[in-house]
DNA sequence: AGCACGCCGACT
DNA sequence: GTCGGCGTGCTC
């Protein structure tokens, strides 16, 4: 038999090789072959008795790896869907549905699992000698109930392993491995619904078949109660739930909730989690052995025995896109995935894409509301601070200033959101006008104080911060622009007493500083936090009442088309800290144009009108998801040579009546590690012609390259940078 | 993407 | 005379 088979390679075609076996093995199953010299892991994608080729040239296949298909017919084909969409070598589709520990490694460990347990021997009075805040006081605390697995430590604790070592040698703790997921301990209670939430789940219920629902529901409006009960509701009749989370969105506390909660066998695939681990969810989940996954991007590729629902939570986060390689986005693959099975899917989210509300006008997703909040009485009131008849200084208004202090009095949490992490965007030489940037990407290098350092946000290069001009040798350097480090420097000067917390990838390096500093604002206590848009998902503060948000103007004016989009959901996001309990929360948005339309329109506080706003916007400049686009970078080292492959790259795409190309242009960051990049944008009304036009144009592209120039496609591109 | 093969410049 | 640059072509 001839086995056509897909290699994981970037050459977007099969490759035929002899099976000496009686019949084709199934579509699927992995082989072990020789490539080019190489061995190599591929996978049955098809086969026929004859094949063109010499004997010469035809190989053998050197092993079945697997007897049976790796894939369920539905995966199977949703992955066969999303080579040709993304129009991505199926081979590499494949190898990237699969945990990276099966694509190289033949046979798989036997699952099994290591648990922590209490000793039995321990009594209640050792419990109490360990300190209630140290890291071996928390292990302690998360066991009291129970053993728990290594995995569910990580995601609890994620320091848990140095405390681990301590108390095992005192034999206050130990390891057992057993060969299952157990379920934790049950946990009957749940909050009760309101009308809206029942509503919800009644249509959700009432429907076992495909329906994809787009829950709309406002902060706070308990969205997650909805798809916990749904959830639920699957599991009672014997089936699996696949619950998808933003990567930042997968917090230890979610996790814990959604076990306790659910009383299920709860498996977490995330990034941070080893090849073995990521591996052992996965065939832990094909073998039953758990009732859900909670997983970010890629557990969209999780399979189950009888999986019954896909929920994607915050769906219109970008993070479901994968930026490089294969480009799928999860959640468009999860809704092909649900309809190739014949099952209901959830998207939630308080800010839906614009692809998703367009979709629920088109009725291809059924629109759900939650229009009451929970647990709060009203919404944040929002105001605009306009910074033109304002003083400010280190990136704070006085008027900022004034509410943070009479929050702080009044014994009430506030948080400043800065998106933008460092000291300074930039130095500047007062006497000659220097600015420093950096070489490999011609951008101004952020002015780092603390680490005494400038360093590139784009690339990673950094220098010792100078102490005078390199140009002039002037000593007067002025740091320009307030990063999160000034405006903590800032706020703990003039609010000396009070605690603040920074939070953005800078403050939180280690694994579990993030846990250790929401700890420190967990009690409620008066304090400010200061951070990036790490602080705005996710992380529920009860006490929080006043948010405060410096310099977003530069989402206003991008020139990436979904950055106004992707402004308004995050300052929706920031907005809907504030004022969680029983107290009404108050946002200050800082902001030399007030006037612009899209902050006006924030103070209604209602996003399907400016979510109609820039819907409108959208259609006028025919781009997603007015449009079907798709981009084409490229970058190399030589300008010329760029321009060239994309002046070419241009004159070959056969433009039309309903398919426009956009550029050559310059990416959004011209000069990126040493490298030009430039982009091409194309569009078309129909997706059919966009699709079918790329696929033939692209063969033509191989034979424009040279050496150092790298190019790839991007369908549904979700920025311009 | 890799990797081999192949044809022209600066070295022992 | 050779070592090595990367342009071109192939992978069942």
């Amino acid at each position: 038999v001839i086995l056509h088979i897909a290699l994981p390679t970037p050459l977007d075609r099969l490759f035929e090789y002899r099976f000496d076996g009686l019949e084709a093995p199934p579509l699927g199953a992995r082989v072990r072959v020789n490539f080019s010299g190489r061995p190599m892991l591929g996978f049955v994608a098809g086969s026929s008795a004859e094949s063109l080729l010499t004997n010469k040239k035809l190989k053998r296949i050197e092993e079945l790896v697997d007897a049976r298909s790796l894939f369920q017919a539905e995966l199977w084909q949703t992955l066969e869907f999303a080579a040709r969409y993304y129009q991505h070598s199926l081979g590499e589709v494949l190898s990237q549905a699969l945990p990276s520990a099966m694509r190289q490694r033949e046979r798989s460990r036997e699952p099994g699992i290591d648990y922590i347990v209490l000793s039995a021997a321990t009594d209640s009075s050792a419990l109490h000698r360990a300190a209630k805040t140290s890291a071996q006081g928390a292990l302690i605390e998360l066991l009291r109930f129970g053993a728990l697995s290594t995995i569910q430590l990580d995601a609890a604790l994620p320091a848990w392993r140095a405390a681990y070592q301590q108390l095992a040698k005192r034999h206050v703790v130990e390891r057992f491995r057993v060969s299952q997921f157990d379920p934790p301990p049950i946990n009957h209670s749940r909050p009760s619904l309101n009308v809206e939430q029942q509503a919800a789940l009644n249509t959700i219920h009432s429907k076992a078949r495909y329906q994809a629902y787009l829950l709309f529901g406002i902060t706070g409006s308990g969205k997650t109660e909805v798809y916990l009960r749904a959830i639920q509701q699957v599991l009672e009749k014997g089936q699996q739930a696949l619950l998808l989370v933003p990567e930042i969105g997968l917090t230890p506390q979610t996790v814990q909730r959604i076990r306790e909660r659910l009383a299920a066998r709860v498996g977490v695939m995330h990034s941070n989690l080893s090849d073995s681990e990521r591996e052992l969810c996965w065939q832990s989940a094909l073998a039953g052995r758990l009732d859900v996954v909670i997983g970010t991007r890629s557990a969209v590729f999780c399979q189950f025995p009888d999986l019954g629902l896909i929920v994607i939570d915050e769906e219109h986060d970008a993070s479901y896109k994968q930026m490089e390689g294969f480009r799928y986005h999860a959640r468009d693959l999860a809704l092909k995935r649900a309809h190739l099975r014949g099952i209901p899917i959830i998207l939630g989210s308080a800010t839906p894409s614009l692809e998703s509300l367009r979709n629920a006008s088109a009725n291809r997703l059924h629109l759900l509301t939650l229009s009451q909040r929970a647990r709060a009485a009203s919404l944040p009131r929002i105001e605009l601070i306009d910074l033109r008849t304002q003083s400010q200084q280190d990136g704070l208004s006085l008027r900022a200033e004034q509410e943070i202090r009479a929050a702080l009095s009044a014994g009430e949490q506030v948080l400043v959101f800065r998106n933008r992490r460092g000291f300074a965007q930039q130095l500047q030489c007062e006497s000659c006008g220097f600015v420093p940037h950096c070489p490999r990407c011609e951008q101004a290098l952020t002015v780092h104080r603390k680490a005494h350092a400038l360093k590139c946000h784009y690339c990673g290069y950094q220098q010792p911060l100078h102490s005078a001009c390199p140009s002039c040798h002037s000593e007067q350097l002025a740091a320009i622009g307030a990063g999160t480090e000034r405006i903590q420097d800032a706020l703990a000067q003039r609010f000396a007493e009070w605690p603040i917390v920074r939070i953005d990838r800078d403050a939180i390096r280690s694994k579990g500083a993030l846990e250790k500093a929401l700890a420190r604002v967990g009690d409620g206590a008066p304090c400010i936090l200061v951070g990036t848009q790490m602080l705005a998902k996710g992380h529920d503060f009860p006490k929080l009442t006043l948010v405060v948000v410096i310099g977003c103007d530069a989402g206003l004016h991008s020139l990436d088309f979904r950055a106004s989009e992707r402004l308004v959901q995050l300052l929706f996001q920031v907005s809907g800290r504030a004022g969680r309990a029983e107290r009404p929360g108050r946002v200050l948005i800082q902001s030399h144009q007030p006037e612009h339309p899209l902050l006006q329109l924030l103070f209604k506080q209602n996003y399907t009108e400016i979510a109609q706003h820039l819907m409108h916007e959208r259609e006028q400049t025919k781009l997603p998801p007015f449009a079907a686009a798709a981009m084409l970078r490229a970058e190399s080292a030589d300008v010329l040579r760029l321009q060239e492959f994309m002046q070419q790259a241009r004159a070959l795409f056969p433009v039309s009546q309903t398919l426009e190309c956009f550029g050559p242009m310059p990416a959004l960051l011209p000069k990126r590690a040493g490298k030009h990049r430039a982009q091409l944008v194309l569009t078309s009304a129909e997706r059919g012609t966009l699709h079918q036009a790329i696929k033939s144009w692209r063969t033509a592209l191989p034979a424009l390259t040279r050496a150092d120039l790298h190019y790839s496609l991007d369908i549904d591109p979700m920025d311009f940078s």
